[in-house]
RNA sequence: GCCGCCUUAGCUCAGUCGGCAGAGCGAUUCACUCGUAAUGAAUAGGUCCGGAGUUCGAUUCUCCGAGGCGGCACCA
């Protein structure tokens, strides 16, 4: 339904749009519509059952839009506690606010929920919903409240935040807001009873009955009370709700879909690269298929760096431990990085030490070792801007429950590179930077871009160096961002410790949303290092550096265009671009001869000389995703010509030689996508 | 790291209420030589993730560990 159907409303209208003269209005009396949930009064989100004063404006909130989905699917989460209680009644409550295309509900309660649960639960949330039971709105003083849910000692605590509870945890507001205190009643509309009742804000949905069959639990996993990693965990159980059974199945067919993109599972089915357990967790190994991909990139990233005046450098994996105290990393992620490997210690044979030993680390970070170039000798002005750039491993600790596939590893790459700047040139270079980024990624097909400002915390902790410099630097790449003519999302206290950034998200071919490139300001590190170039007057002067980093990692850049193109690449990015299918053994030479020509203008061919049908041939490859597919038997080898088939099924019969050569190779050169 | 679930052939997965294990795909071989998404047959392939315990006997039960998955927390 339409929600621009619905105009806001005024009291004044109360005699056109209430029944009762003179009475008192509510939400139901000025909208009669089934699809209004809930209404905002003087732009408050209401239950549609509250009185709405007299001269207030009441808009309308649908089911379907971003509001009426969160109130459907905070009700939805209200069923699943009364279910949980009503199955588990020692089950205590945490909170359950509305998610993305869901909501969720944290329960104290000593056995695991399994899978049959969920089931069980689902069953009985079913009940709940064709009771048809109200949702009643009911003030109460702080008092009340603890008494009436003496038992829930976690509502307990959020009464006690109450005002604080945005701080309190990610959701908890939903419980508790920051007026007046309200518990939700779950009444029977036969008998009058409550059912069930929970703190909350609301609003809430007027029955039970609108959570229709939308709904669906998914999963159930540990969460931290209040998100803190020292306070107990409870169990979580995720749902799922929509206003119809046709949104939720969408639903489920767009997670399908994501299923079958996942590149962990096109890795292996593609066989571009794997987690061998015998290297360890987050470590990857490419295959030649990946690598060939993952190759083109790396190829036709470095020559555009090139063109845009970057020099290329080379770093060890590996430095002693005074690097990273002089860069701070130490101090400051000390936790992320590998432990050190302890080098040249001698002990005699009491076991004193004899030699002091140096301690070595695996490098999380390239900068300082690109800052050491620099450091190598006396630099002037005329050398900057500066921009040194690497293809850097780096190595870090992530936590095991953190890692997941080619996005989060332990060993990486980065597309890293450094620039010096005198402070005139930082905001033309960072414009620079910004274009170049842009243009680089829609090389590979990327087209939907959005910007991320971050900048420094309130907390002095949290951040080092003059106050000033942030500003002028945070107003700096301000001006880049809303240059760049895209969106831009301001982020307080997301900065990092040394400097305010860029961040550029990408919205992939399935409208999911990643992080890419990042692009640093830092004002610490050529102060922590002592950085200098002399200027045109003779002077010292300290440059500025800007971190930058394209795809962030390359291989979670793979991981992205992996899925976005679900495996089937542009050709140019193809591992194999081009399979001769022969009708019957006796045409594979005819087929080995154009792939010769083709092998020589650079085109990844091979030909299928394997004992198989040809219709298994062509089974096989489609599913490999090779772009094109030539075949050819008798007709084709008579006529000196060729046949394709394209991936999505499609042919072209009977193309002479030279022009399927001609229209491979433009494909190529095109970074066309067939 | 924490909570929960999972780990059987190269891959996807059955199975054994405790008695030394199976399918499909893939691989190899043979026959077939075929015009746009699976020709047929045969063969090979397993420390049932690792270790310890219980038991006459453990792939199966218990404990410990490793790895994976879903979340939480973390993410320079």
């Amino acid at each position: 339904m339409d929600a621009s159907h619905h105009r806001p409303l005024t009291l004044t209208e109360r005699a056109q749009a209430a029944i009762y003269d003179g009475a008192v209005t509510t939400g139901f009396d000025l909208f009669s519509d089934r699809a209004i949930v809930a209404m905002r009064v003087d732009g408050e989100l209401q239950d549609l059952a509250r009185e709405v004063p007299d001269g207030a404006s009441a808009e309308p909130v649908t089911i379907d839009s971003p509001d009426g989905l969160d109130i459907l699917r905070h009700s939805a989460a209200h069923v699943l506690a009364q279910a949980v209680q009503r199955i588990n009644p020692e089950a205590r409550l945490g909170i359950g606010p509305p998610v993305q295309d869901g909501f969720y509900y944290d329960f104290d309660l000593p056995e695991a929920f399994s899978s049959d649960d969920l089931k069980a639960l689902q069953k009985e949330m079913e009940r709940i919903v064709k009771a048809g039971q109200r949702f009643v709105r009911r003030v109460v003083t702080d008092e009340e409240a603890r008494a009436e849910l003496a038992d829930e000692p976690y509502k307990l605590e959020l009464i006690g935040l109450k005002g604080g509870a945005e701080k309190a945890a990610e959701g908890a507001s939903v419980e508790v807001g920051a007026g007046e205190l309200t518990i939700y009643d779950n009444v029977d509309p036969k008998t009058g009873e409550v059912a069930w009742k929970d703190l909350c804000r609301g609003p809430h949905l007027p029955s039970t009955r609108l959570i229709g069959n939308g709904f669906a639990l998914t999963r159930v996993a540990g969460a931290y009370w209040r998100g803190k990693t020292d306070l107990p965990q409870l169990q979580r159980i995720y749902g799922t709700a929509w206003p119809s059974k046709d949104e939720l199945r969408a639903y489920q067919q767009r997670l399908e879909e994501a299923a079958k993109r996942d590149h962990r599972k096109l890795g292996r089915e593609l066989d571009l690269f794997s987690f061998p357990d015998e290297i360890g967790s987050g470590l990857s190994v490419w295959h030649p298929r990946g690598a060939i991909a993952r190759g083109e990139m790396e190829q036709h990233a470095r020559r555009r760096h090139i063109e845009q005046g970057y020099s290329y450098v080379y770093t060890p994996h590996i430095t002693k431990r005074d690097l990273f105290v002089t860069s701070n990393h130490l101090v400051t992620y000390g936790e992320g990085m590998w432990p050190p490997i302890h080098m040249d210690e001698e002990r005699d044979d009491e076991g004193n030490v004899t030699k002091q030993g140096v301690d070595y680390y695996l490098k999380p970070m390239n900068c300082p070792m690109h800052i050491l170039i620099y450091k190598d000798r006396s630099r002037s002005y005329r050398d900057l801007p500066l921009r040194l750039a690497e293809n850097g491993t780096v190595y870090r600790n992530e936590l095991s429950g953190a890692l997941h596939g080619l996005t989060r590893v332990r060993g990486f790459t980065q597309d890293d590179a450094h620039l010096f700047v005198t402070p005139e040139q930082l905001e033309e270079e960072t414009t620079k930077v910004l274009e170049f980024v842009l243009s680089l990624l829609q090389d590979f097909g990327l087209t939907d871009f959005r910007l991320e400002l971050s900048m420094r915390d309130d907390e002095k902790e949290k951040w080092i160096g003059d106050e000033a410099i942030w500003e002028t630097a945070t107003d700096a790449l301000r001006r880049v961002a809303q240059a760049s003519g895209l969106d831009v999302v301001e982020e307080p206290g997301e900065a990092a410790f040394y400097g305010p950034k860029i961040d550029l998200k990408v919205t992939d071919a399935i409208g999911r949303s990643w992080q890419l490139s990042t692009v640093q300001l830092d004002f610490n590190l050529p102060e922590r290092f002592e950085l200098e170039y002399t200027a045109a007057d003779g002077s010292k002067q300290r440059p500025i550096m800007i971190h930058r980093a394209l795809f962030g990692s390359i291989e979670r850049f793979f991981a992205i265009l992996l899925e976005h193109y679900a495996g089937a690449f542009p050709v140019w990015l193809a591992p194999v671009q081009v399979v001769g299918v022969p009708v019957a053994e006796d045409y594979a030479d005819y087929l080995e001869d154009i792939a010769a020509q083709l092998r020589g203008k650079g085109v990844r061919v091979e030909v299928d000389r394997s004992d198989e049908r040809m219709q298994k041939k062509i089974r096989t490859h489609t599913l490999m995703k090779v772009p094109f597919q030539l075949i050819a038997g008798e007709k084709d080898r008579d006529a000196g010509s060729v046949s394709f088939r394209f991936r999505d099924g499609t042919q072209d019969n009977g193309v002479p030689v030279d022009e399927a050569i001609r229209r491979i190779v433009e494909a190529i050169e095109t970074k066309a996508h067939v």
